[in-house]
DNA sequence: CCTTTAATTCATCAGGTGATGAATTATCGG
DNA sequence: CCGATAATTCATCACCTGATGAATTAAAGG
């Protein structure tokens, strides 16, 4: 027995037949391991092995770990897009779009790149600078189109609202902690709504108590 | 030269002169390490090069990677320690206490040792699989000790404590999103206790907008 | 049919990883 | 002063990693 330990046990090689679905295929199960283990928690040939596939097919679809992650993890929807209709919304009402949007967008079938992404992003700091720099500037932003106030406020109120939305995400699709993992979406957007309101246009100075 | 790249360059062999720190300084750089780049991008090496200190020392002094994790990132203050007098107090004020006991604790020597969990916690599936169940049992159940309520809601509305709390860690001590990254405790304090509050005993059906 | 092109596998490489065992040097207890 | 013990370094091991180049086979195009 001469054959290494490569992918399925002696399969001839060359060409296969039927439609050649193999980069496809690769890219999806890069994809779950990437959502699983991270981007340094997983290996190329732990792609292949899983993907039952010899691991040189990466680097012949792929130019590396890189660009394969690149591809697995990419926001299948640009931002602008997820969040139309809420930069012209009116304020006073905005928290109900929000939320709703970033449901929509994570219970589409982009879930797995999103959570790939998030664990892929979070493993390492210099990979988090991106992720501030994106959030702040395509995310935030358009979400606080309008909000009234001075610039340091609303930057402010940006932030609370990324945090409310941020958390509701980890504990949700990342952390998974139930019953809110399985909850409705609609009686998610129910709860949230006036909380996220509350950041966007409302007194941050105690209202509750008096 | 056949010295090899190990430490510092010609370094003589044996125990050093001085009291000997270097278990902590290890303890100290792994530590920071594990916090920028997570569990499987850290090697022993690279913490070993950084500490400047041979990599044979990491094995002397612990068993191996994992217990050097676990001892870089154990959880310097028990829970029951943070949350004391939570548990005890009027559910009705309670947010205020939660939100306090949490900003002390992130506040404090203990925060990169925090962020280096949550980084190398988030990075796994397995290893989130541990963590959700120690917020589960150890955290949101102190937390929501009292609140009135059916156990379903309660449970809910502890999931809804979670998403804030975790968002606010995520935002202000991970991302580091500024300015929210740069205020002051005492301001976190009044801007998220209110939101906090409604989840623990506010009316949870929409109370904004009539 | 024959040539080109793409898909697949194999055999490697250079380098990094965690781990171990022995050799060397200092400190400490008696 | 001497023996035990701890700290430190060196030289490795076996393995895994990402990457490359060549060989083999099938499909596509003319």
């Amino acid at each position: 027995m001469t054959s290494g330990g490569h992918g399925a046990a002696g399969v001839r090689r060359g060409r296969r037949g039927g439609s050649a679905a193999s980069r496809d295929h690769i890219l999806e199960t890069a994809r779950r391991q990437f959502a699983e283990h991270g981007f340094e928690g997983t290996s190329l040939r732990q792609v292949a092995r899983v993907a039952g596939v010899d691991p040189a097919m990466i680097h012949h679809f792929f130019k590396g770990k890189d660009e394969l992650f690149a591809l697995s993890v990419e926001l299948p929807a640009d931002p602008e897009q997820v969040l139309s209709g809420v930069a012209g919304s009116d304020p006073g009402q905005r928290a109900e779009l929000v939320v709703r949007a970033v449901l929509r967008l994570w219970e589409s079938p982009a879930q797995p790149s999103l959570v790939a992404f998030l664990r892929g992003t979070l493993g390492s700091k210099a990979k988090t600078a991106l992720l501030r720099e994106m959030v702040n500037r395509t995310i935030i932003s358009r979400i606080m189109a309008g909000v009234p106030g001075t610039p340091d406020e609303v930057a402010l109120r940006g932030d609370l609202v990324a945090t409310q939305m941020v958390g509701l995400m980890m504990v949700r699709y990342v952390v998974r902690l139930d019953p809110l993992a399985s909850a409705e979406p609609e009686d998610i957007v129910r709860l949230i709504s006036p909380n996220v309101q509350r950041y966007l246009t409302g007194n941050l100075l105690d209202e509750g108590a008096g």
